[in-house]
DNA sequence: AAGTGGTCTAGACCACTCG
DNA sequence: GAGTGGTCTAGACCACTTG
C-alpha cells in the first residue's frame, strides 16, 4: 500500500513521489473504489515525512478527482474511471493518440489575414491588424473529423509564417520558437448543421449535425495567444465533461 | 490591498478569509489582469499569520483560476472572466438564474420504469430493477430550452415518488429527505438533430440542431445516482467549458 | 544580492466520526 | 476516547528571477 521508502536525493518532492504511488495502485486495481487510503499520521510515521507532507500529496490527489476526503472518517478512493479524457487544453493529435487513434492534417490554407471585429475581439488586437490562419482537416485513421482554423495575431508570433511548417505541431512550434506555453482554454460549444463549405471538407451531407467550437487559448499571464474555430462532425465526435461542485471552504464551528 | 487585521474569533479560517478578501479586490477590479498580488512573506508579516496560511489562500485562488503563480517572480491576476458559467453540477434553475434567466419546469412525466441494459450500467443496477423517471420540459423566461430526463434508482431514493413534488428541486429533495449530496458528475455532449418528440416538446421543426446530453451525477463516495437524458434547443444553449493544462509536479534540481 | 515561490519539518489545537 | 482530517505556527533550505 505503501512504498518502503522514498528517494530522499532525487530531484521528485517527496510528496509526488507519494501521491505517484498512491496513483499508481488505484490505477493497477489494488486499492478499489470506497477503500480506505492510508491516513495522514500512517503515511508520516511509515515514510518518515512530516504530516504536512503527507497531507500535501493526499490534497494533490484530491485535486485530481482520484480521492475524496471526509473529516473525522479519512480518505477514500473515488470510484471514477480516469482513463476518459476529461477534456484539458490537448492538441489534436495528442488527443487522438489519448485514444489510441492515428491523427494526421490536411492542410486546406495557411496564410495571413486582417482581423475583422470577431478575431479583434477576441485576440485583444485592433481591427484590421494582421493575423496567421492556418485552417486544417482533421483526420483520425485518415477519416476526416473535424476543420479546424487557427488565428494568432502576427505580432505575438512574428515570422511564424517562415518560421512553421503547418504540417508539424503548432503548439510546439510556440514553445520552441516563442516560449509560448497554452496554459489555459475557454471554449464555447454550439450544435449546428454542417454548412457547404464544411460538410465538402468533412465528406458528409449538407445539413448533418456538427459541433462547432470557438476556443480561446490563453497563456500563463492570461493572455490570448489563439483563436480557434471549428466543425467536428456530429457522429464522429463526443464531448466528455467533468462538472465539479463549486469549492467551498470549511467553518470552523464555535465552541 | 490587504485587509487592515483578521477575524482570529471567527468561524471562518484565516486562510479563507485571506483569500476572500483578495478575490474581492479582484472582483471589484482594483486588482487588475497581470497585476502581481502581495507576496507570501507580505501577507504572513502583514497579517501576523505564517507563510503557510498565506500560501494556503494562495494555492486556494490558485485552484480556482483566479491567479496563477511563478516561482522567483510572484504571484498574478489572470486576466479571465469569471463571471461566465464555468460549468458545475448546478441544477437547470440554479444555471438559469446565474444567468439572469426565468426558469420554469414543464413536467411530462413522473412515473416508475424498469431499467433497461442503458439505464442498469450508466446506475450500476441489475437489468429490471425499478428506476424512477422523472421528465420535464425546461423553460427560460417561459421559451422551451430542453427536455430534460432524470433517472435515479428506486432503491437509493425509497418513497421518492411519494416525497418529492416533481414541480420542486431534484437536488433540494435528495439532500432533505436522503442526505444525498451530488459532488460531481461526468457527462457526454453530443450533435445531434431533433426527433420528432422533442421537436415538439422543444416546438422547433423536426431535423433542428439538438445538444445532447448524457450525465451521470455521483455522490462523494464515487456511487452514481442519477442518470439524465436530455436534448437541448441548438439555437438557444451554448457550452461553455474551460479547459486546463494537466497538472504536473515540480522538479527540484539537484545541485 | 535580494526577493520570490516550492518544499519540508515537528510540533500544536480543533471539530468531527465512530465504537 | 481514539482516530481522522482541518487549520495553524515558526522556523528552514532550495531553485528561480531580476536588478
Amino acid at each position: 500500500m505503501l512504498p518502503q521508502s522514498l528517494d530522499r536525493h532525487s530531484a521528485i518532492p517527496l510528496y509526488f513521489q507519494i501521491q505517484q504511488h498512491l496513483s499508481d495502485e488505484i490505477r493497477s486495481g489494488k486499492l478499489r473504489p470506497a477503500d480506505p487510503i492510508p491516513s495522514e499520521q500512517e503515511i508520516a510515521a511509515r515514510l518518515q515525512v512530516s504530516r504536512m507532507t503527507a497531507r500535501q500529496a493526499i490534497k494533490y490527489m484530491c485535486n485530481l478527482g482520484l480521492v475524496y476526503t471526509r473529516r473525522g472518517k479519512g480518505t477514500f478512493v473515488s470510484g471514477v474511471k480516469l482513463e476518459k479524457n476529461f477534456r484539458q487544453v490537448l492538441s489534436f493529435s495528442e488527443e487522438m493518440r489519448a485514444q489510441g487513434n492515428r491523427a494526421s492534417s490536411r492542410v486546406v490554407h495557411f496564410k495571413t489575414i486582417r482581423a475583422d471585429s470577431e478575431l479583434a475581439e477576441a485576440l485583444h488586437i485592433g481591427l484590421n491588424e494582421e493575423v496567421v490562419s492556418l485552417c486544417r482537416v482533421r483526420l483520425a485513421n485518415s477519416q476526416p473529423m473535424a476543420v479546424e482554423a487557427s488565428h494568432l495575431a502576427l505580432r505575438s508570433v512574428p515570422n511564424l509564417m517562415k518560421l512553421f511548417n503547418p504540417r508539424s505541431s503548432l503548439y510546439q512550434a510556440l514553445s520552441d520558437n516563442y516560449g509560448i506555453e497554452v496554459m489555459f482554454a475557454d471554449e464555447i460549444v454550439e450544435a449546428g448543421l454542417a454548412r457547404a463549405r464544411e460538410s465538402k471538407l468533412l465528406r458528409v451531407v449538407a445539413g448533418s449535425p456538427v459541433l462547432y467550437f470557438r476556443r480561446i487559448a490563453f497563456t500563463g499571464n492570461g493572455k490570448p495567444i489563439e483563436y480557434v474555430k471549428a466543425a467536428y462532425r456530429g457522429d464522429r465526435y463526443k464531448l466528455v465533461n467533468r462538472l465539479t461542485r463549486p469549492e467551498g471552504g470549511t467553518l470552523r464551528h464555535k465552541s
